[in-house]
DNA sequence: CATGAAATGAGAGTAGCTCTCAAAAGGTGG
DNA sequence: CCACCTTTTGAGAGCTACTCTCATTTCATG
């Protein structure tokens, strides 16, 4: 939720020995926060404006842009990225990738929906309908993917900056990301585990043989 | 360029049996392209203001909102995606499928370089540096990827809208994206073409044999 | 408690984008 | 050639995301 915090901790405003300064931060952020999932549900995205926002969080509409870079971003927190980076490298070697990357993202997805489920899905809901947030969620699954590469580039005894590794890693981004739109689309009553399962079956093994 | 253009006549204003007002229209939409990637060469992209670009063009700013709807758009013209879709589907079912999509991508990327090749250059740079084009560029490929999906499902004999044939899709995709995106950080030095094949291997067998 | 640093609020300014409405230009039938 | 209808255009007002600056307030520290 910020920098140093253990992820795994349930989120927010308490943990004493921080001073009240970092606190505060941490209370207007979800302050914010809150307070955007909040009027989105009520009246939409595009309906949303940073000034409601503000006001509904009791701050200035300056400082949600100083917590904040875009409106998208305050939907938008994909600080799970770097946690779970960490956790796939720390995956045994006998291991398959393919088995290390469906067990990291069981594991971050179960975390995800153990924290607020609600969220996970208004998110999801947004990057169908909202371009901008579907986008911004873009960009920062490639950057994500460019972390990726180091990874696989380790596992695989090869140049992370090669294109071979390149074309992979992103290949493996546009595959999952298809995945969360295709659970949205369909309001999310499918079993994501599910669905990541056999998206990595195809990204592994491609398509599955001719039926007709 | 515009509906029911053939693709490779040379593009523009000629063709005497529109009416005068698809003439100007065209000469309109050439326009403010034109004018835009001027600008962009001399200033940069955000340096470069729509109220500029309607100046050079000699048109209203209004007028250039109605020709596009963003200003991404201008710098980004995907008009070939159908064209290639076409052409895909045309291709014999003898052929793997994987040569079929080499083989389509190979003709659109000379075809593409062949009528505008600092077009080309500009644009992959923009992809790179600006966020916003970036993005916009994605959009526009997933909407491609999409469109691929009808192709893909016909030729493996599956349903379009399974899971399968959607991740498969959009992992091409993502891993097409990466390519163009490589060769920019590269400064368009590379071949294209042997990146584009080098990139459909590994989307067809993964990555290559460990050499560590 | 005083001094310095960091966070906030207020406000002005920019630019992308939308909408409306009236004027102009292209097409068509008499 | 003219009158009529449709499409395209320009002018301008308006909204909102986002940036910057500067004065004020709020916390931290000796």
């Amino acid at each position: 939720m910020t920098p140093m915090t253990p992820a795994h901790s349930s989120p927010l405003t308490d943990r004493p020995q921080l001073g009240l300064r970092e606190r505060k931060k941490i209370k207007t952020r979800t302050a914010i926060r809150d307070a955007t999932y909040a009027l989105i549900k009520e009246q939409g995205y595009d309906a949303t404006t940073i000034e409601q926002i503000a006001e509904r969080a009791e701050v200035s509409p300056s400082t949600v842009f100083r917590y904040f870079p875009t409106k998208e971003d305050i939907v938008l927190t994909d600080e799970y990225d770097p946690m779970m980076l960490e956790e796939l490298r720390g995956r045994p070697d006998s291991e398959s990738w393919m088995d290390s990357v469906r067990y990291v993202m069981h594991r971050s997805m179960d975390a995800l929906l153990a924290e607020d489920p609600e969220a996970v899905r208004i998110r999801a809901h947004l990057a169908v309908q909202i371009p901008a947030v579907r986008a911004r969620m873009i960009e920062s699954m490639s950057a994500t993917g460019r972390l990726l590469r180091s990874a696989i580039a380790e596992r695989h005894g090869l140049d992370p900056d090669s294109l071979e590794v390149r074309v992979f890693a992103m290949s493996m981004v546009g595959g999952l990301m298809e995945v969360n739109i295709a659970w949205a689309e369909n309001d999310c009553r499918d079993d994501l585990r599910e669905l990541v399962d056999r998206a990595l079956q195809v990204i592994e093994h491609g398509l599955p043989a001719k039926k007709a």
